[in-house]
DNA sequence: CAGCATCCGCTCCGATACTG
DNA sequence: CAGTATCGGAGCGGATGCTG
């Protein structure tokens, strides 16, 4: 994520580069409601590898967007959440929700 | 883009996948000024290489997002401008604007 | 002017198998 | 339970060169 000549498209692109991946909507959009482990987003979202929600997660984690709090006492869990920061990226959600209900409201493709 | 377990999910995904890509969401911002030529799009974005712009607006072109309108009097000109349903996009552009100037505003980076 | 052809490296995403 | 390791396919994005 370098140089793209103007920086304000340059911070554009930066936050898409968080959200733009395939699964990372959806991993947004499941905390959203509520913090989860690992094992709950894996039900919320079944269709998602296992290795891709993973790595997604630690792309998330690494941008401030997730929050990971490993608790140990007995049974293992891992509760992945929302940061402030990562809260403040809703809205952009919220837009694209918007559109899919607008898509699936009016019609099916722009076609 | 099949399957996803729900279909609103799968929907908001569908969405994602025709703005998600890097330069597009540059394009969208460029033509929510005004119609423009390829050349001048090139020069209001100047890192995007000629290829990838031009996939990307086949790609958008596709989906409906954007229309692509030939006319050869004398010079040969294209202009790209946004669809009806590319308008309905907007939404999203300015909610991620929106964050990425919140972040200029605020900091740096979440780091 | 508005592209297309080709080659390349990178990342995403999936499937399978394995671990503390 | 919450991952990691590895393999493989597909698409994005950049660079260069060529065309009607």
């Amino acid at each position: 994520m370098e140089e793209v000549g103007d920086p304000r498209l340059a911070r554009c692109m930066q936050v898409l580069s968080v959200i733009g991946d395939l699964w990372t909507l959806a991993i947004l959009m499941t905390l959203q409601a509520s913090e989860m482990r690992f094992n709950e987003l894996q039900r919320a979202i079944p269709r998602a590898n296992a290795v891709t929600l993973t790595s997604r997660l630690r792309k998330l984690e690494d941008a401030g967007v997730v929050s990971r709090t490993v608790e140990s006492r007995g049974k293992q869990s891992t509760v992945y959440a929302l940061t402030p920061f990562g809260r403040r990226l809703l809205p952009i959600v919220d837009a694209v929700r918007a559109v899919a209900l607008d898509l699936e409201r009016s019609d099916e493709a722009p076609s």
